[in-house]
This record gives C-alpha cells, structure tokens and sequence, in this order.
DNA sequence: TTTTCATATATGGTTTTTCATATATACTTC
DNA sequence: GAAGTATATATGAAAAACCATATATGAAAA
C-alpha cells in the first residue's frame, strides 16, 4: 500500500522524529545509541520513535553486531524522500547541534563514515 | 522569523488542516463554508483549524463581505510551497472527494472560478 | 434578522514519556 | 565451551502531557 500524507506528516511532526529522520536522511545510517547521543535523550525514547517510523515505512532497520542501524527505507515514495531532502537542505541549521554532539560522541561504532 | 520545519510540519499532522491546506494550495483562495462544505465537518472545528494555519503563519485570510478567505501566506518560505505543492502533486486522490463535494456545492461565494 | 465566521469552556481521547525489565550480542575468564 | 559480565536495543505498564471536538455563544456584515 503506498504512503498516505496524513500518517506520513504525522510522522514528521514530533521533534524527536523529525530530527531522527533528517540526520538518518544527512548521515545515510544510523544506530540507536548515535541517536540517542546526538539528541541527548533517553535510549528508550529514542527506540521507541524509531520503531513507529519503521512501523510506518519510513525508516528501514538491519542489525550488524549488537547495533541496529536505521535508514531511510529504499521503497518510500519518492515524494516523501523529496520533502525529506527538501526540508534538510533549507534547514541545515535545525540540526546542526545534532550532528555536532553526533561528531563529538566518543565510541561510534565502527563503519566507514566521514565525519563532519 | 522564519518557519521552523517542526511547527510546519504540526501543522499537517492533522486530517483537517491538511485537507484544507491541500486544498486551498488546488484552488488558490477558499473561504470557511466552502472549506465546512468540501470538508463535511462543522463550522467551528473548520474555523479553528484555519486560525490555527493563520497563527502559524501558513495561511493569510481576507474578508470581502461576509466572507473571509484564506490562501497560502505568500511568505511562506520555497521550500515550505514546495512541499506543499508535492504532496499536492502525488496525492490527488488523497483530496478528490473533497474537491467532489465543492464543486457540487451550491450558493458558492461569487468569484471568478472554474470549477471542476 | 439571517448568514458567516470566531472563540470559550468543558471534555474526551490519543500520544508521549518514564521506569523497570527483558532480550540479544559480544567479551572475558575459567 | 560454559558461565558470568558488559553493552546495545526493545518493550510492558503506568503516568503525564498534549490535542481535538462539541456545544454554546459572540461579533460582524448584509
């Protein structure tokens, strides 16, 4: 069943949502104790909206170790991928804290990554 | 100031706004009993969603007689439109009845509109 | 006085958060 | 390799915060 808008922005309007989806959307992947260092909040908060956004099709999860990484899911319409691109680049400082705090966090798993 | 993407995005998570949003984006301009009439919903539950897009600085309102109509604000920022006008774009269907419904309402304000 | 629109209050319902705990993997030491 | 320990993530249940709706009423225009 394709995406429909309302549950879609429903997803997108909660603060610890929209900053999860944008820094997945800037960083391409991330894990769940990134998230939760990026955003300074708690590991169950985090979990818990990652798994509505997976639930929803926004996001898609795969476990490697003991990490799970979440990722924009490949089959979102392209649409929503747009208006997730399009929100990112016009507002590249609402979450410039969190790629911060994200680039600072000591102990990242290890995978390739540039950071910064 | 300019729009924050979190109470941008607030203000589509709910089935009326963002019906009415979508809308207003179609046809240009509406006013509150055409909005009450496409929507099937109440008078004041359609006049508190719309003050709430005014506040929110997505919607701007003028009154010519007796009727007040909204439209997009036209400083909402590009790519706040963009998204808007996407969303429109890919959901057609998410809208059509309520289109339906306007156009075979009766007593419409008198302006210059094609219908349909 | 009718039509259109706005708003206050009260209420109900949903969503979010927290705490505690469970599961899963990895690591260490025997 | 088994047992114990540490780290990462998920979830059940209760509490708290938030949001939407209905009803009634008010105000403006014609």
């Amino acid at each position: 069943m394709p995406m429909n808008p309302l549950s879609f922005y429903k997803c997108l309007a909660d603060e610890t949502r929209l900053r999860s989806l944008l820094l997945i959307a800037h960083e391409g992947e991330l894990c769940v104790c990134e998230l939760t260092a990026a955003l300074g909040e708690s590991q169950p908060k985090i979990s818990r909206h990652l798994a509505q956004l997976r639930n929803c099709e926004l996001l898609q999860d795969r476990r490697q170790g003991q990490w799970v990484f979440y990722s924009i899911n490949p089959s979102l319409p392209d649409w929503a991928r747009k208006v997730l691109n399009e929100t990112l680049e016009a507002n590249r400082q609402f979450v410039q804290e969190n790629l911060g705090k994200l680039c600072r966090m000591g102990d990242r798993p290890e995978r390739a990554r540039l950071c910064c």
